[in-house]
DNA sequence: GACTCAAGTCTTTTT
DNA sequence: GACTTGAGTC
């Protein structure tokens, strides 16, 4: 058994932990994947069958990554193991299982762009302000009571639901979960959160059904258990409540996605819940330097609410902490690109030991920018990813819909594309017809003369024989097959295909990628059934941090905090390390979210094994204008004995070492009759613009200030633009420039 | 209903 | 900066 060599004396005990309940805090870098591929490898080499393990993660990558880690020891075996991300399997029990709970197995998987779609109808339809009923904030509050198991009737009948959602001025709360869990049941569809809500209504009420996976199940293992919430922990805990085989590993510390619904009390419930649970720590940590390691503690350790841990390393003591100041956010990124080159260099590193971590995407733009100018590739994870883009959606919109005919969202994207003249109006129309007449959609679309009158009836019977035929191939032909007479009879790809511009011709080409996607999938002899709806399941779970093909290791990889969970690079960035920003201004309104803002910054440190830079801009665009910003409290947590050149204290250090990458900021443009605007933007103020002015709009470019006019209540002006000629234009202020 | 342009709105993280 | 909304036109 050559795999338990090299292990350290809790590794090993937690590999060889024979029957009964376990629980494995594990430290950052403490081989924490090792361990539970090692385990799981270890049982299946002495016997077990690789059927009766269920192992659940929370990234499909992750899952991939450890089954494969699993091959290597037992073989091909290991594939045979029910792993996967929790929404994936949950998802193949409850297509098993639909019709148990008033479902077909050909179920429909909304995304939160579908989910949020029909909230946005319902709304209109119940008459509700959408300023008021906010959708992410519908979306976000109907998502925590799923994942506390609470159901539409109950929340509705709850009063103090009723009265906190009266308090925050939103008493429809209840009704619109109630239409909202119609709609989809209506619609054959579940969202992300049905897919756990649903199992656990499956096996509340249906004992035979439980009794079933308890009875098949004897090993459960749990990743990132820290990240489970509610949900998901009680279907865990069900299905091993028979065998008592559960085996959980997470770290308290790595907690950050608490707004997701996870709940670290899981930790502590696991004891309660299993009182003759092992536990075993992993404390041990082989990825990072001794700063590093030390850094990371002194900033964990500031969080009140914690379990006891003693991470520590055995590595080299390695380089202290670079910080680095830049006037702006585009300074910022030439500096991170100017420092990638000069590592590269120095050290003979290869691009793909880098990372760039940030808090939001969207400040992903900055180190693209200056990373192409030099010539260094890079992969940017995350972001609007391949299976986000319109046209892709599209396809898969139509996909779905020859599966499932009673897919409101899917079917609200294509019945007018290619366009057939069916605007918003007519499909609002069609589903109104359906929920008072009680029909499902597809039933109204099939009787269009009675709902809709002649006019618009001969396009949707078009439509309706286009369907009809489509499903007829996927019920005979593979999903290539099926994809490939979709996308050409359908007209998609005919109407990208005329499009010549540059982004019609990329649009086309991702068309065709999906295909081949789908020939891939269906090649693949790991893949048994290559039915269209098998591969759509497949699809619908991937996550953004999925889908990047290109080989790693020669690009420097670009990603949010969030998706670096689980890796590890020589040399890390943090950037964007400036308060509001990191920590986001928006999380903050308890000191529960501060501490899972450190638990993230947490996470970002411990990624980095030999080296870590952290940087701040101090000007960053920000609500279209450049706004000042402020160093991150988070600097300043950082013991300073790890820091670069730190004699005492944070400030000190900006002072010394910061010198060399700091460069001037530019001196404020003058200010404009006696007002001091940001940049060279004019105030909303109106008094700032005044006729004969010379101004340049984005868009316009160069213009005189023909008139002011202080009535409107948007204070606009009247501006006469060069190019434009005489045509004289009345625009808001806000874009204007003044030279 | 389709299209265009300008103004307005909103910025977190993800299965 | 990216995206949605609204007004105006055909």
């Amino acid at each position: 058994m050559e795999y338990l060599e090299g292990l350290n004396e809790p590794q090993r005990e937690a590999v060889l932990h024979g029957e009964g309940p376990l629980m494995i805090i594990a430290g950052a870098g403490s081989g924490k994947t090792r361990v539970l591929t090692y385990r799981i490898a270890h049982l299946i080499y002495h016997g077990v069958d690789p059927f009766r393990i269920m192992a659940l993660t929370f990234t499909n990558k992750a899952a991939d990554e450890m089954r494969k880690r699993i091959e290597t020891v037992v073989g091909t075996e290991a594939r045979n193991v029910w792993m996967g991300t929790f929404h994936s399997v949950f998802a193949r029990i409850l297509r098993i299982e639909a019709t148990k709970i008033g479902y077909t197995s050909q179920f429909s998987i909304y995304d939160t762009d579908d989910s949020k779609s029909l909230i946005r109808s319902i709304l209109k339809e119940l008459n509700l302000d959408d300023k008021v009923y906010r959708v992410n904030n519908v979306l976000h509050r109907i998502s925590s009571a799923k994942n506390n198991l609470i159901s539409a009737d109950a929340y509705a009948a709850n009063t103090e639901f009723r009265a906190d959602d009266e308090a925050s001025r939103v008493p429809e709360m209840g009704r619109i979960y109630k239409t909202y869990q119609d709609r989809l049941r209506k619609s054959n569809a579940m969202d992300f959160d049905d897919l756990l809500f649903n199992t656990n209504v499956l096996f509340r009420d249906h004992l035979d059904v439980l009794n079933k996976y308890q009875q098949k199940f004897h090993y459960v293992f749990v990743d990132e258990f820290q990240d489970t919430n509610i949900s998901q922990y009680l279907i865990t805990k069900k299905i091993a409540s028979v065998y008592q085989n559960i085996c959980v590993v997470g770290d308290d510390a790595q907690s950050i996605y608490a707004f997701r619904g996870a709940n670290i009390q899981n930790i502590l419930n696991f004891q309660r819940d299993f009182p003759d649970a092992t536990v075993v720590k992993l404390e041990q940590n082989y990825r990072s330097t001794q700063n590093i390691v030390n850094a990371a503690n002194s900033v964990i350790a500031r969080n009140k609410s914690q379990l006891q841990k003693n991470v520590w390393t055995a590595n080299e003591t390695g380089n202290k902490i670079e910080m680095v100041r830049a006037a702006s956010d585009n300074e910022e990124g030439s500096i991170v690109a100017n420092a990638i080159f000069e590592e590269k260099m120095l050290h003979q590193r290869t691009n793909g030991e880098f990372a760039i971590l940030y808090r939001t995407n969207a400040q992903s733009r900055a180190f693209e920018e200056a990373l192409r100018k030099r010539n260094i590739k890079y992969r940017l994870v995350g972001g609007v990813s391949f299976y986000q883009r319109k046209e892709i959606k599209d396809l898969i919109g139509y996909l779905r819909f020859t599966i499932n005919q009673n897919d409101e969202e899917a079917f609200k994207r294509i019945i007018n594309l290619p366009k057939r003249g069916i605007g918003d109006t007519t499909v609002a129309r069609m589903v109104v017809a359906a929920t008072e007449n009680n029909l499902t959609l597809w039933e109204v679309v099939n009787n269009p003369k009675h709902f809709l009158g002649d006019r618009l009836s001969a396009p949707i019977e078009n439509f309706t024989i286009l369907i009809k035929s489509f499903h007829a191939t996927s019920v005979i032909k593979d999903a290539y097959e099926t994809a490939a007479q979709v996308a050409k009879a359908s007209g998609l790809l005919k109407e990208l295909h005329e499009d010549k511009t540059v982004e019609g011709l990329a649009r086309y080409e991702n068309v065709q990628e999906l295909l081949n996607a789908i020939k891939e999938y269906v090649d693949n002899p790991q893949n048994e059934d290559k039915s269209l709806s098998a591969f759509l399941q497949s699809v619908s779970l991937l996550t953004s941090a999925d889908d990047d093909k290109d080989d790693k290791s020669e690009k420097v990889t670009l990603m949010t905090i969030h998706s670096a969970k689980g890796l590890e690079f020589k040399h890390v960035f943090i950037v964007g390390m400036e308060e509001d920003l990191f920590p986001s201004q928006m999380m903050l309104s308890s000191m529960a979210d501060l501490e899972e803002e450190r638990r993230l910054f947490y996470v970002a440190i411990t990624r980095a094994e030999h080296k870590l830079t952290l940087s701040y801009a101090e000007t960053r665009y920000r609500f279209g204008r450049l706004q000042s910003c402020e160093p991150s409290r988070f600097l300043k947590e950082i013991d300073p004995a790890y820091i670069k050149n730190a004699t005492g204290s944070f400030e000190q250090e900006r002072n010394t070492s910061f010198v060399k990458n700091l460069t001037t900021r530019k001196a404020p443009p003058l200010a404009l009759n006696g007002h001091a605007p940001s940049a060279n933007f004019v105030p909303s103020d109106t008094s700032a613009l005044a006729a004969g002015m010379k101004v340049e709009h984005p868009k316009f470019g160069f213009g005189v200030v023909k008139a002011v006019d202080f009535s409107t209540p948007d204070k606009k002006a009247k501006i006469q633009f060069e190019q434009v000629g005489e045509k004289t234009l009345l625009l808001s202020f806000a874009k204007l420039m003044i030279h």
